[in-house]
Formats: C-alpha cells, structure tokens, sequence
DNA sequence: CATGTTGCTGCCGTTTCGGCAACGGCTATA
DNA sequence: TATAGCCGTTGCCGAAACGGCAGCAACATG
C-alpha cells in the first residue's frame, strides 16, 4: 500500500536523519537514488529544499514548508490505513505518546493497563521528556499525544484539553509541617528545600513566586527528576514540591503528606496540557485513547479539587 | 511541482467524472493509462475501490475512505503551492465560497470589492445554492468555504462561525400591516403571503410555526428566489419572509418595510452558519478572506440587533 | 597528511508508465 | 431484435523514470 512517489518518504528521511547517505540506510536504497529524488524534488518546488552543510544537510524555510506539507500526508496515509483495516475488523495499531514524568506514576499506567484489556491489540510507546521537548515531538512528528505543562503553545499544535492540579508541597510524615492543612511557600522556605532544575517546568512556576519573597531558600537538593525528588522527601531529605497525580500511591502508604501550597492567600496551579498536532486527524484507536486520556485527566482534577477545596 | 504520484491525481479524477473514460479526456491521457492506476491502486488497498456499473463508476466505502485522504491530500498540496508563491511575495490564488442566496445582495458583493482593493490578485468563485448543497460542495471539495443556515452540520465539517439574524415580514410601503413596529405570523397570515418553496430553508424555519397555528394560510404565491420574493412584496403582491441580509439597498430606498417577527412573544431566528472542511489547512489568502467574512457577518449581526433589540 | 564521510554524477539494467488498437459487456434506439 | 455507441479492460511496444554501482571532488577529523 505505497501510492505515494518515493520523493516525499526520501524526503521525509531526509529530514528526520539530517543526511542523505543516513537516509539512504534507512530506506536500503543505494544513496545515489535519494540525492536525485531530492534534486528532482527541488527542481520541481524551484527552490532548494536543504543548505548542503559539510556535514549534513538542514531544511530551508521553503523545506520546512515542504516538510510540514510531507507529514500531513504521511500521517494521514496512516490514518487511512488504520481506517481501512479496521472496517475488516481489525482494531490494530501503536499510540505513541510524548508526556512529563509527572502522569508516570499513577494516570499513564492505569489508563495503558485499562485501555489494553478493551483494545488488546493498541500497542503504546510512551516517552518521557520536558515539556518543550513534548511539544517539539509532537511538531516533529515522533508522538501522536502529548501531555506537557500548558506555557504557550505553538500554533501547529492543537489544545485538546487543559486540566488544572493544585501544587503542593511534599514532606515526610515525621516533618514540623507535616501536620498543617496548608502551607504557604514562605513557610516552605524555613526548612530545607528540594529544587527543581530548570529543565522541569515546576521550576517556572515556582521560581518567580520564590524571587517575589526575595529571601535565600536554604542551600539543599536540586534535581530533574520527579521520582527522585520524591523518594528524598520520603527520608525527610526536604520539602519537594509537585501536584498530587505523581503521588497517588505513595501518599496512601502514608510515608509521604502531601499540603496544598498557598502564595498571598491563594493556591498555586500547575496547568496540564493535552495536546495533538493541528493538522491532522487521528486514526480511531489513537482518538479513542485520546478521549479516555481526557475523561480520565478531567476527573482527576475533580477529585482532587473536592479534596482540597478553593481557596485556603 | 507534480511530486506525487499520478494515481491519486487519477483516482481524484475518476471520482468527480464517475467515468474513466471522462477522467482520461480531462487530464489528457489515454483511458487505458487510467484503467491501469485504478486497478494498481485497488490491488495496492487490496479491495475495490469503485463499484463498475454499466454507466459509470461508483465509490465503494473503502474508495470514500481514500476519496477523503486524497482529498486532504490535494488541498494541502494546494495550500503549500500557495505558501510557497506567498514567500516570494506573489499573493494570489481563488477563493471558491459556495453560498446561499441570502447574502448576495449586500454582504458578499461588499466583500468581495473591499478584499479586492487590498489584495488585487486574489480571485473568486461565488455559487449559490441551497443549504445542503453548500454542505455537500464544501465535503466534495469543490469550494473552499460555505455559507449556509445551520442545520446540523456534519462532523466532517467545521463550523467556524454562528451568526443570528432576525427573520422578519417583508412588505411594501403601502401595506396595511407597513405601520406596525413588529408582526406575528398570526397578523401576516391575514393577508396574502409569498411562501418559501421547501428548497429555501426559510420554509424549514416557517413551517412548523405556521402548522402551529393550525390556519390554513391565504393561498398566495411559492416561489424559490429570495429575490423575486422581495420583488413581489415590493409590489404588494403579499407578505415575504426573510432576514434583514437581503435587502440592506431596497429598504433603504423605502419601497419596502422590514417587520421584524414574533412567534408567542420572543423572537424569530435565523441561524448562519460559516462552514470549512474540517480535515484541511486553508492557504493563508482564503484564511485571510474567512477572517473578514466572519469579523463582517459579526458585525451585521450586532448593528440589526441593536437596530430591533431582543424581545417584542 | 592520511583517512573517513559527505553529496553528487555517468553508466546501465530494470521497472513503470502511457499510447494505440482491439475485445467483450452493456444501454439505448430504431 | 439488430445496431450503434459508450463503457472498462487488456496486449503490445516505445519512452520515461528509477535504482544500483563505482568513482568524483569537497570537507572534517585525527
């Protein structure tokens, strides 16, 4: 089922691997055969596509067009395939999705575990990553969903949803704070912290609102990872700070309490994203997912807001 | 710029002709080199994709499965055309606008002379026809954007923007009821009135209420032309029903009177709808012509509003 | 300076494509 | 019922496109 010229997958992997000997591989064509698609390809546009670097080649502004116009039609090739095989019964596929550490814990693999015993047959690759980086494969074409902290969001990607988790602090059970209700963030910052690193997006959130009380939050632990920041607050290494979805079962273990984190009396919100490629339409099982993903986030956020209620 | 591979180019072919033979003489080739695609592409999907009739060829559901990827296909070839001529500064291209006939006294005329005067080199295609036909044109791809009473919509379809006019009685200067602020259908019914054959959707809007009232209405004229209905109130032939859209120059001109309806006390509605096929990225000069039909609708709807504010 | 990698280009066999003519099936009309 | 016209399909053959192989110059790396 390839009705579509050679030229546009010998750009497409062009693309994808910078080279053209690489895509060459790839595809197992001899390279010769992919550098003429593309200068047959370019003759045609009338313009070049790449800048032939020394080591590679990089898109041009009128590839990067061509690039987005070759991914619209590749991805929906694949939604027609999926289209047609499923009216012979065959439900088949792979969901590919590109999230934050933080649903790992408890949304992502209940929702994959639920969906397989009613689709057995939908695979899942699932990759962690930054928020930034979710939404550049996404524009890159490497994940169907993705599940990002919602800054601003390119105008290539499409909101599906937006879910909002109240932020909190997280602190082992034996802590001074671990018997309040609430916690503001001043209060936080007596006892030693632990940090994001910029390349999580809890450190955006956090970091003007720490610069705004202008004191020096006490030298303590800074890391990049969501799992270890918790586990260190576990042992009562310091005060971590996330949403409650990383932390559904760890926190009915009850080592961990989790304290809803208020800043000039009212709550701090960590905003989730669901996003999808604009132009594109999904194949059924993928939009099937999509829909559970979006419930599923959606009463999360109710159950978790009817916990810990409005306001301090 | 032909990178794609001739079999689709065909297939689209063969599905608007119905006809291989029709297609072959409309892309100059010969039937058999038509013959051939289709049957490759049939064996490549591994299931027929036209039902062979003895008069022509009929789309199997697999073949409108790939009738809509093609179709994707196409128009985003067309919007990247249109991408890359806009890079080197030529901004042109045709905005086909299928449309019923409600608007083509003031609004589409206006819009189109304004957009002209700014962007010379954008052409047009405006058909009228009825609201259902606008909604088949537009999922046929044979326009780009439509205009047409919301009814329900398919799911195929977007619907980019509602707009509510007020459905009111047409009448001549002269006419008894021509003093009146507002009517009701009951004090329009008492006189002889210019019907909406069932093609109008002005009859899908009047019918139920007329069947309400359970009175067998003066018999009077039907006719399908919105503007041979005004004419014919124009000379007092009888009542005419429509919205405010239609006759922006006539009532100006004081030969006709505009009675903004009632039905039991509130008002009656007629909905616009601004529809674009959903799967599909408009080029940047169509999207540009979208924009300000919708920012000029929405700014009609508020000036008749304002003009008969809401209620009696 | 040697080595490896890059994209590109003749040369040539293979595959695909398109035009021509003919065939069988069907409809409409006389 | 016979015939003319249109339909989609198929064999044949020349033309165009494609892909593999080997070799080129340009550049980076050591």
């Amino acid at each position: 089922m390839r009705f579509h010229s050679p030229s546009i997958q010998y750009f497409h992997a062009v693309r994808r691997t910078g080279s053209i000997r690489a895509a060459a591989r790839l595809l197992n064509v001899a390279s010769s055969a992919v550098s003429r698609q593309i200068l047959k390809l370019e003759q045609e546009v009338g313009s070049p596509l790449f800048e032939r670097n020394a080591r590679g080649l990089t898109l041009t502004t009128v590839g990067e067009m061509l690039a987005r116009h070759v991914m619209n039609v590749l991805q929906d090739l694949d939604r027609f395939r999926s289209d047609v095989a499923s009216l012979s019964g065959a439900w088949h596929g792979t969901v590919s999705i590109a999230c934050i550490e933080s649903i790992t814990e408890s949304v992502l693999p209940d929702l994959i575990a639920s969906h397989r015993t009613r689709a057995r047959r939908v695979s899942f690759t699932a990759e962690i990553m930054g928020s930034s980086d979710v939404l550049e494969a996404l524009r890159r074409g490497e994940a169907d969903i993705g599940i990002a902290i919602a800054l601003r969001h390119p105008p290539d990607l499409r909101q599906v949803a937006l879910k909002r988790f109240r932020l909190g602090a997280l602190v082992a059970r034996e802590h001074p704070l671990a018997r309040r209700k609430t916690v503001t963030l001043e209060q936080c910052l007596a006892f030693p912290v632990i940090q994001a690193l910029p390349e999580l997006s809890i450190y955006h959130l956090l970091q003007p609102l720490i610069a705004q009380l202008s004191e020096t939050p006490e030298p303590a632990i800074q890391a990049n990872s969501i799992d270890l920041m918790r586990e260190l607050a576990a042992r009562g290494v310091g005060v971590a700070f996330q949403t409650q979805l990383g932390i559904g079962r760890l926190s009915r273990d009850a080592q961990l309490v989790f304290l809803p984190l208020d800043n000039a009396g009212s709550p701090v919100w960590s905003d989730l994203g669901i996003y999808v490629r604009a132009e594109r339409t999904l194949p059924a099982f993928t939009e099937s997912f999509l829909q559970e993903l979006v419930r599923e986030l959606g009463e999360r956020e109710r159950r978790e807001n009817a916990a810990y209620p409005q306001g301090a």
